[in-house]
RNA sequence: GGGGGAAUUCCCGAGCGGCCAAAGGGGGCAGACUGUAAAUCUGUUGUCAGUGACUUCGGUGGUUCGAAUCCACCUUCCCCCA
């Protein structure tokens, strides 16, 4: 594929409320772009507070896609996602508009940008559930061993704790016969079809960001994540989306034991840890752009910075 | 008014004569991340300096070769009896 077949694909990540649903539409109006989801939790129908998903109004302005697609009961990965993306993507450029991948959500980011390619099989359950049991019996070093014993490259590069990635390294070479390390190698054969142009927002003074962290879970609060959380109980078997902050928080204070002023500290420092995750994940991707906002004080000097920043190879 | 208990490093909280710059947890900071990722995991966290030095455990003074740890007084807080 030559340079100029690639598909133009602008990117906007950075941590939460850091304010990229704002940006993105404001782009998307200036650029004649549509917005695709890059968001683990915002493809939630019914996380509609808790995950700041972009207003009718905003998605009233331009098209907007992937945003509430999936029942809670519904599980998602990373693959699905990509697989998702990519179609997205493709009918986006098509139309003649350009694709805007926005959202926090920095493995389903990289997924598509770096157009990784998965295995055809997804996630055995039974296998899955084989090796956790056998954990629980015989320890972190003696699993850690047993990886070391058929793929050594990946047992090197992970703690005895990572419980998660020692698992899921075992149930790769156990349901496909290959190890995570060549699989890894493997899932990077296909170039990315895209030219991208990735933007990332940061601040400089991070109080300022988890300021505004603080105001949003308060706002949220206002708006009825209480009724929306509560409803999320009722759905039995969320087991992706039950991972979202804003609802797990508030159980504690729904069962009685912590008070509302507590749940929603805890709301806000969990959401605080979260938005370092990412920035930490962003800051490090290969060619972002960072746009620090705390740089330009009206919203519309963000917005000409940023377009500023936007440009491709082709 | 009488009796008892407590004050520890950003917070909670161990320590009760040397092995203590002080367990553990939280938070902060830094980092990782390939099918649940808003998840999960790691490192670091008194100051300065390259195996060391210096200042910390409410305050002041004492005992001791040596004190966060023992004694006295002071300050603050909590509990019980009046």
């Amino acid at each position: 594929m030559s340079r100029t077949d690639k598909i133009q694909l602008l990117v906007l990540s950075g941590p939460t409320a850091g304010g990229k649903t704002a940006l993105s539409v404001a782009l998307a109006r200036q650029l004649g772009a549509q917005i695709i989801c890059a968001d683990s939790m915002q493809v939630y129908q019914d996380l509609y507070i808790g995950t700041a998903r972009p207003t009718p109004e905003e998605m009233g302005e331009v098209p907007h896609h992937l945003f509430g697609i999936l029942p809670l009961q519904q599980a998602f990965s990373v693959a699905a996602y990509a697989a998702l993306a990519h179609q997205t993507i493709r009918q986006v450029a098509k139309a003649g508009a350009l694709p805007l991948l926005c959202g926090g959500t920095g493995l389903y980011i990289q997924a598509v940008t770096e157009n990784i390619t998965y295995t055809p099989q997804p996630s055995d359950p039974v296998v899955r559930t084989a090796l956790l049991q056998q954990w629980q019996r015989q320890g972190p070093d003696a699993m850690l061993e047993q990886l070391r014993q058929v793929d050594p490259e990946t047992a090197a590069r992970l703690h005895r704790n990572d419980r998660t990635r020692i698992i899921r390294a075992l149930e790769i070479y156990r349901t496909t016969g290959i190890t995570q390390a060549r699989q890894n190698r493997l899932s990077r054969q296909n170039p990315s079809p895209y030219d991208v142009c990735h933007i990332t927002l940061d601040y400089r003074d991070r109080q300022i960001l988890y300021d505004r962290i603080d105001r949003r879970v308060d706002e949220m609060m206002r708006q009825g994540l209480e009724r929306e959380a509560r409803a999320f109980f009722a759905v039995p078997d969320a087991s992706t989306a039950a991972q979202a902050i804003g609802y797990k928080e508030l159980r504690a204070y729904f069962d009685g034991e912590i008070s509302r002023e507590q749940a929603v500290a805890r709301l806000k420092q969990a959401t605080r840890r979260y938005a370092k995750r990412q920035l930490c994940w962003f800051r490090h991707m290969p060619g972002v752009r960072t746009l620090y906002c705390d740089d330009y004080a009206a919203p519309e000097a963000l917005t000409q910075a940023a377009l500023d920043l936007v440009g491709f190879d082709t």
